[in-house]
DNA sequence: GTCTATAGAACGATAGAC
DNA sequence: GTCTATCGTTCTATAGAC
């Protein structure tokens, strides 16, 4: 095994004090120190600290995303309408889960979606937004009378549920464990989620 | 009517830009021009930029908190125990409504509890808390399976779908229209909170 | 109360030696 | 690829004239 090399020590320092600080919080000095590389190693492996927060997010995304399309395929295999229960927990779940990288992950992505900075955004690809539409389409078939607009309120609701969660566990006195919270939010969402649509 | 003065003008412009911008992503030069005040009228008026953000978040919450502490008296003064849905509507609805001071509120608190930096906390009152705890005690009784520690994880719950909406609000193409939003969210969050306790 | 001027510190980026 | 050194900018805060 080779040493983990300068570039993924920055990746690591960068998602921990992103995650902590948020993008305009943390200085490229901060990061490098904890990296231990030097302050030029940064806009030689990266370009610039935005570049770098690009490649941090897609590092932490990519995972979540992997499990989510791969929670989908699985009940697509069982049946081609899983209920909402499902679909919810197999969205959702990864959003809680230890990914390899440490348990930063979700912290970091509310960190990046609710920060007003313009280079926290125009960083998703193509394969974020075909998991997305996958389960958007699957949730449309799971409930028939829900209009296209108040479905994408919803999935929005379960991202920021899962989000702000992970948020609180950080400036809470009492956090909850990660497992509890787990399965209290799918309880929540999936109930949210089967509600009938809103009558106008 | 005295003209508006210094200080309320440079309330205003710091409410708008640290909406829009976050704390640290503005400037006190920023919000001074905005303001059409001197620079140095930060420090005379407020002391600090952290300080100024505490006037700015104490006097958006106040309507919140009113609304909502005078919403949850008219629900109590018909009965005792009121039902789940119009405890959600009466602690969610001030969230999506136009404040006085402008449509910024719910985006600033937002980006203020989203913030990782350290002036962002311990800005909350004694007031705050008391009408959090008046509804926490509400929902135990409307909900009388629930663990506290459950109630608790879907309060914050209820913050962070009207939280992040109103985020989305302003990063969409497509934007939904406030009263949309209120009604939708209202909808998932009465079905999510109404969810039997988590089975555990 | 409002202004000018500036101190003092931190930042992102990069040139250029090794 | 890694380092030192530094440029140019921007920031908060404040001293002191009016």
């Amino acid at each position: 095994m080779a040493s983990p090399g300068t570039r993924t020590q920055i990746l690591d320092a960068a998602e921990q004090l992103f995650a902590e600080r948020g993008f305009r919080g943390t200085s490229i000095r901060a990061i490098t120190n904890l990296a231990g590389a030097n302050l030029a190693a940064v806009g030689y492996h990266f370009g610039s600290k935005a570049e770098l927060l690009a490649a941090v997010a897609r590092r932490a995304i990519e995972p979540i995303n992997a499990a989510q399309s791969a929670g989908l395929d699985r009940l697509l295999a069982e049946t081609a309408d899983p209920p909402v229960a499902d679909l919810v927990e197999a969205f959702a779940g990864p959003l809680f889960d230890e990914m390899p990288g440490g348990a930063r992950t979700s912290r970091l992505i509310v960190t990046i979606l609710s920060d007003p900075a313009e280079e926290m955004r125009g960083w998703t690809g193509p394969a974020e937004d075909a998991v997305r539409d996958r389960y958007f389409a699957a949730f449309r078939r799971a409930l028939p009378g829900l209009s296209e607009r108040e479905l994408g309120f919803r999935l929005r609701g379960i991202l920021a549920v899962a989000a702000v969660d992970r948020v609180d566990a950080d400036n809470t006195r009492s956090p909850v464990t990660g497992e509890a919270a787990r399965h209290w939010a799918i309880t929540f969402l999936a109930a949210a989620m089967s509600a009938p649509p809103t009558r106008t």
